[in-house]
DNA sequence: ATGAAAGCGCTAACAG
DNA sequence: CTGTTAGCGCTTTCAT
């Protein structure tokens, strides 16, 4: 079995609440009992349980992570980043893919309550304000990663989605593009909603007409962006460049594109979102928005872990900026200009 | 504050005992007394704690995933089936990226054993076999996934890296090439070196020569193939193939191969293993040999669970079969033809 | 400076 | 069929 802390007392000839004290550093205890505690736990090996700890009221030390799908770049990068500073923090992160499926999400969270998680970092896009709502009143801190919940008072840290959509517009109406469709992750999201928002102020600062026909929504997966815009390019007289809200959905619509022979960037412009690693290894290498990744990571872990250790009252909202990332999918739209 | 037992007892009108009864099912508990001790606990939104039953020799139902990188696509995959398989085995997992490191490792498999995981998946590639070895001792369940470490009898899944190796090379050969080259992400790692065993013994049945030279070693990023790949490129007579031991590195020697101009597959064939989402994104889309991911992932849950809750007494190793994606990296060797 | 003891929420005999 | 009780390993007053 393992060694108890009844083993090192015993051991040590001290008292348990003794070696308590030297493994939490708290209280006064002598020199010598102590170098003897640390001597005998090293000796026997022994590694405090944190269960038993954590049922004495203090924490886990573990948070919950909820994302649509670790098996996405955009998610697992994310995932990195606060798996690491989580960790340097003190912090082992559990993680959650929920497939954006509400049930799974709410099935997740019970049980992270149930383990006693320290927090939850959400980054699902389920409008799912109950369930979060209900973790609020039970007081288990909670943070919003790139996703926006403006009725919620809670720690969010994200890209400034407007904005986002606004500079990929921009870059292609600047290219010359007289006609460019977007595709949506889902109109009920907030970010989904601002990067709308951003195309359509654009489009109109540029005196361009916005045309709701040009929005389409798909989700957040290849075959989405292949399936919306095949459509796209079937219709008569088709955009020539295409903003797809995600770098998966940019993939789908360079597929769709390839299989019909339509050359990328001269026949059709395209620019994603994220810039995972994929945007950077596709082909061709494509033109994108780009989230500090990193940057969003470290800053959830850091409000959540203030919030748990209460060193913090007020919520907060963190919005950092996107930038254009050019590549090779976006180019002057050549055949307006004849 | 959250309600614990007592109070659902108190509520209800019965002891402790019975709750527990009904929570977990056991013993024999009237009809009525069931339903009343239910209803409370739906009322009170009661969740028994997890931390408190494991303290008492419960399971913690909780795993380790131990993988060099969740932002590496290939085990963002296997990390995504096996949290799939875990939770439909009511398994939850804590994610640690070691970046292969040894120290890192040690640091996160002593932080599991503090948080009393039942159980770890090892996908890291370090030979930490003392640590390893120690968990064995300890009787923590362990299993391997996509590694071997053949002197440790412990449970494992892996693919058949020697036959992968043997086929991607015989694909090349099949195409007319006589020169290729292998970049291997670490020699001291066995599935690195059954390849490159498939590999040499590819060569040999077809009668060509197995020449030393042509192994080169790197990691498993994408500039390290990058770099790899530049130096082979550079020799006075480069091989007109390569076989990249993963689609990291493949993607890697992409780019050197686009960097130098390079035509692919006209001037160079290249395939990769793993078959990870970017072989199909990239440009041009990868020929390489698969690994059954979900499989793989699916398998190793089923055998650490079955190990955890002791349903099985022997260790057991799983060869999968790999087998070869054809995609565009690859055509025939038409330089050698003239 | 150190120890005794109560208690965290739950499980598992053992009684009744 | 249900309740009493003794832990599980640790933290935390409160004495000494």
């Amino acid at each position: 079995m393992k060694p108890t802390i009844y083993d090192i007392a015993r051991e040590a000839g001290v008292s348990i609440a003794t070696v308590s004290k030297v493994i939490n550093n708290t209280g006064r205890i002598g020199d010598k009992t102590k170098q003897k505690v640390m001597k005998v736990m090293k000796e026997l090996d022994y590694q405090p349980s944190i269960v038993a700890s954590a049922l004495t009221g203090k924490r886990t030390h573990t948070i919950g992570l909820l994302i649509p799908d670790i098996a996405n770049p955009f998610f697992a990068e994310i995932a990195r980043s606060v798996e690491d500073m989580g960790n340097e923090l003190g912090f082992s992160v559990m993680m959650c893919s929920t497939d954006n499926n509400i049930d799974k999400e709410s099935k997740y969270i019970s049980l992270l309550e149930q383990k006693r998680v320290d927090g939850i970092i959400i980054a699902t896009g389920t409008r799912n304000t109950d369930v979060l709502q209900n973790l609020l009143k039970k007081k288990l801190p909670i943070a919003l990663i790139a996703r926006d919940l403006p009725s919620l008072p809670v720690d969010t840290v994200l890209v400034d989605d407007y904005m986002g959509g606004y500079e990929a517009t921009s870059h292609l109406i600047s290219l010359g593009h007289q006609k460019i469709s977007i595709i949506a992750e889902d109109l009920k999201v907030m970010s989904s909603k601002e990067r709308i928002r951003g195309y359509r102020q654009a489009l109109e600062d540029h005196g361009m007409e916005y045309d709701e026909e040009q929005i389409h929504v798909s989700d957040f997966t290849i075959e989405g962006g292949r399936e919306v815009a095949a459509t796209i390019l079937a219709e008569n007289n088709p955009a020539t460049a295409i903003f797809a809200c995600n770098d998966l959905l940019a993939m789908g619509v360079i597929q769709a594109a390839r299989e019909i022979g339509v050359e990328i960037p001269s026949d059709l412009s395209i620019i994603g979102f994220d810039n995972t690693i994929l945007a950077s290894l596709c082909d061709p290498p494509l033109t994108t928005i780009a989230q500090p990744i990193q940057d969003m990571g470290k800053q959830v872990v850091e409000l959540l872990v203030k919030e748990i250790k209460q060193e913090k009252q007020s919520k907060q909202r963190v919005v950092l900026m996107p930038s254009l990332e050019v590549r090779n999918t976006t180019s002057d739209n050549t055949k307006n200009l004849v």
